[in-house]
DNA sequence: ATGTAC
């Protein structure tokens, strides 16, 4: 296996060898890059492979083994070099992602009420593996969730207009095809839409504990010790679903394409194909039926929030997807093209000045949620110039696990982790013991040296650190 | 991550 070159202190090269198109870079310190070891120096050399891939195969701090593409993986194409889309460079929840809701309240006033927050909160948002506590939806309405995403839960008395313009793409993916989505596709998302799942999917209360940059926190709305809610969830069974099918579809298409494919799960179709398309059609869908979702989930915790304190003015910070595939123009050897931008566990983070960004944040750049694990800070920060050009404007997404979710279960028996999290004063309700588990937080890689280094090798600056007080859990 | 399966 080859090791990496160093660049700097914080980004690491793997050279073209083989059928590698393009070389893999590595964003990490000394620590993290021995995390990858191995894996995920593997899989970046295997998506370096793929046709019409652009610059090189990243790896984000927080980068692991994931199916296909690690995740924390970032590579984009360029569909007039044979460029390709991977549902497995996706990943399976699609448009997974955070939003976070500003509320103006001091953290000392909620933590007077936590508990009763806290109950409030676990009976009024549907959460858990299986739940069948969502809306009820199908047929022409299902279609217009799927072609709309958060405008379409917006006209359903889900939260307001300015909701959207703070969530990517005006909270509407464009371009998706709801009928290149299956009938068992939407019928796995029957009474789900609203709900929160299960996994490392959270809704979390979290208190604003120190500020990095006051410029950008001033525009982004936050003040140390006010509190925010953010929601961590996906697409549900619907996107799924879409996966499953569409990485079958693609492992023929690849075999009628003649793809050379160094592992069966990079299946792919080259974008200008009826399976590329299709896909890019039903993954749009998808990231709007994740888009409704966590709308709606928004909304609940809207009303539980000012239920408890009437006075709260709940406003949108920002809404990230995890897990897409997006068209968009970027600056490449010196003219824009467009490209195909696969993040897998990564999230997008465009710098200050990019036209998709809303005023109000054009100035300091596009705000990038890290979502922690659970019981440990989350990170707030910004998009930066620089990641405009080294990583097509990419950061991490969270933590990352380092233990399997196996490993996990046997190591750290729920109760324990319910007690660990109580002594360090944080309210935690959750539907499964196993799930608590699997998500103890010594199960993954320190977040905060995952920001730090995503800092200092500017993918995105650092601007406000998160401290959670309520953690509502699947 | 997910109706722990074709």
């Amino acid at each position: 296996m080859q090791k990496p070159t160093r660049v700097s202190s914080y980004i690491h090269r793997l050279e073209p060898e083989g059928p590698m198109r393009v070389p893999g870079f590595i964003f990490a310190d000394d620590e993290l890059l021995a995390d990858m070891e191995g894996d995920v120096f593997r899989q970046l050399a295997n998506v370096a492979t793929l046709p019409g891939i652009v610059h090189g195969a990243l790896a984000m701090p927080d980068a692991h083994l994931g199916y296909g593409f690690p995740i924390g993986g970032v590579g984009a194409f360029d569909p007039h070099q044979g460029g390709i889309v991977s549902a497995g460079g996706v990943g399976f929840d699609i448009a997974c992602g955070v939003r976070t809701l500003v509320t103006g309240i001091h953290k000392d006033r909620v933590l007077a009420e936590r508990k009763t927050l806290a109950d409030l909160l676990y009976q009024n948002v549907p959460a858990g593996l299986g739940t069948k506590k969502g809306l009820k939806i199908s047929g022409r309405d299902m279609d217009r969730m799927l072609a709309q995403g958060g405008k379409w839960a917006v006209g359903r008395g889900y939260g307001t207009s300015s909701d959207l313009k703070k969530t990517e793409e005006g909270g509407t993916a464009s371009g998706a095809d709801p009928l290149a989505v299956s009938d068992k596709a939407r019928k796995r998302l029957d009474r789900e839409l609203g709900t929160l799942g299960s996994g490392n999917h959270y809704l979390e209360v979290q208190a604003i504990q120190e500020i990095f940059d006051d410029n950008a926190a001033q525009a982004f709305g936050l003040r140390k010790d006010d509190v925010v809610i953010s929601i961590h969830c996906g697409s549900r069974g619907l996107g799924h679903q879409v996966a499953t099918e569409y990485i079958r579809l693609m492992v023929q298409e690849s075999a009628r394409q003649k793809i050379r494919l160094p592992d069966r799960d990079l299946a792919c179709a080259p974008i200008f194909s009826d399976t590329g398309q299709q896909y890019l059609g039903a993954m749009r869908a998808a990231i709007n039926c994740a888009l409704a979702n966590r709308q709606i989930l928004s909304h609940l915790a809207r009303e539980s929030f000012e239920t408890v304190f009437p006075d709260a003015r709940i406003s949108m910070l920002y809404d990230v997807c995890h897990n897409t595939c997006r068209e968009e123009d970027h600056e490449f050897q010196g003219r824009s093209i467009r490209l195909f931008v696969h993040r897998k566990g990564a999230t997008r983070a465009f710098g200050p000045g990019h036209p998709d960004l809303p005023a109000e944040y054009v100035q300091v750049g596009q705000p990038v949620l890290i979502g922690g694990s659970m019981g440990t800070s989350s990170y707030i920060m910004a998009g930066t110039l620089e990641g405009m050009g080294i990583s097509f404007g990419s950061a991490c997404h969270g933590a990352g696990r380092v233990m399997s979710r196996k490993q996990a279960v046997k190591k750290y028996p729920g109760r324990q982790v319910i007690d660990h999290l109580q002594k360090m004063n944080i309210e935690v309700r959750s539907h499964s013991f196993k799930g608590l588990s699997e998500e103890a937080p010594e199960a993954y890689k320190d977040v905060s040296r995952v920001v730090e280094v995503s800092h200092n090798s500017s993918l995105a600056r650092k601007v406000a650190k998160l401290k959670p007080m309520i953690c509502i859990k699947g």
